[in-house]
DNA sequence: TAGACAATAATTGTATACGATTAGAGATTG
DNA sequence: CAATCTCTAATCGTATACAATTATTGTCTA
């Protein structure tokens, strides 16, 4: 057997390394059981993060609880209000245009990157994570198909070796996921994996250049996919809920 | 009088919010404090920051202490190691090489967006940071024209006013000036400004495309002023400094 | 009934105390 | 004399307690 399907890396704690430079602890443990809550969309924009409460779940003491919702904060993932408290990001309409305009500057260097540097094992890698996506949706769970594909980008960079541009890769991935998480257009559609395959062909044929070029103009689908008009804030409160019952 | 020389916003805290997403108080204070003090090279990289020692210079306790060092951490400016402290970053060559090729990727498509958003008040900003910089070289305050040099590419960065870019650059910037601490050629000769004014120049002409060329060029001439040789790790231990006393 | 005000409860900001880990000096031994 | 070991002092990791701020609920009045 050929060890189908194994795990990719990129679930464990190993792939979200770099992102926050924390000793190993329960700090780090908790920053990433959230990270991964909030790119699986278990946890949506504007959800309170209270110190006691998480702290009660992951039976931790506040102090470690903060610096991880501090940590968070860094990368963007968590804003932190004076004497108010931790709460999931909102993106702004303009901050969404402004992470897609960033992938797309950062991302096609990095496959092109990725492309020359990849090895054969690394190529199973991203099959591996393109199969688990796969499985994801087959099995309905929407959150993790979405979690895996942006994995699938981060991936990339931690082939391209580039440590720098890799973690400016994984904040801005974090941050699309709570971007799509308030306005992807089709939430019923699964994130078209179809430019992940031609990457995949791009990369085993180790073509840079088609690896930039496919890169670039998969970001600016992804960008384009979302609803990004200017709308009356809506603030996710009850008034939507409770309209018409 | 035409307000001559004020002191570009740049060197207060304004200049650097966003790269620490704190709530304002105590501990963006130690922050900034800290920060500026490393861009000034008052800190050199390797150096222990104490959080009782630091805690009792600026009269706060270890746990705001811990805060502004793990932001401080987080932006690359310090490293923090289990069980034993938190130290002034010491970028190694490889960073060194990725900080500035990352600059090379992200800072001229700043530069673009600068040009063309510029007002005339912004150029007057940047005129200003080009003196104070002058000023800082003819009282021999050599410290202080590298910091403003830094913060020179910053301030283009807020112009451009590209949020999610300009923080990266900040934080780029940050640790450039860690790197050139390290590794700069020729310790005497100041950060040659001439490619500062050619920006100016450019920036007044509304020039778009000649900003991005210059500032890529001006890039690369830093990251190749650099001495990047693989040397054995001179680890600042003593035998070097006392060795033929 | 609607609005303003006041008291209470809940949550965060900060300090401090205690346990755990590490670095370094000094003693011991081959 | 050199290398190793042990012990002590210093520093970090974490928990907890208290102070300050905020949000909410309940009450009062126009």
């Amino acid at each position: 057997m050929t060890q189908p399907l194994r795990d990719p890396k990129h679930l464990s704690a190993e792939g979200l390394h770099g992102i926050f430079p924390l000793p190993e602890g329960r700090t780090l443990d908790i920053c990433l059981k959230l990270h991964t809550a909030i790119l699986e969309h278990r946890l949506a924009p504007g959800v309170k993060l209270s110190e006691d409460e998480v702290g009660e779940i992951y039976g931790a003491s506040r102090t470690v609880v903060r610096a991880a919702l501090q940590a968070l904060a860094h990368s963007g993932m968590v804003s932190i209000e004076k004497n108010r408290g931790a709460f999931v990001a909102r993106p702004s309409i303009r901050e969404a245009h402004e992470v897609f305009e960033a992938r797309a500057l950062i991302e096609p260097r990095i496959a092109r990157m990725a492309a020359t540097a990849a090895s054969d094992a690394d190529l199973r890698e991203l099959q591996a994570h393109i199969d688990a996506e796969h499985e994801a949706v087959a099995a309905g769970d929407m959150g993790k198909a979405l979690s895996l594909s942006g994995l699938f980008h981060t991936a990339i960079a931690d082939i391209s070796d580039h440590h720098v541009l890799a973690n400016m890769v994984r904040s801005l991935i974090s941050r699309s996921s709570l971007i799509i998480a308030l306005y992807w257009k089709r939430p019923d559609t699964a994130c078209e994996s179809h430019s992940h395959h031609a990457l995949m062909k791009a990369f085993e044929e180790r073509d840079a250049t088609a690896a930039e070029e496919i890169q670039k103009s998969h970001i600016i689908d992804l960008h384009s996919g979302l609803d990004l008009k200017e709308r009356q804030e809506q603030d996710g409160s009850l008034k939507d809920i409770l309209a018409d019952t």
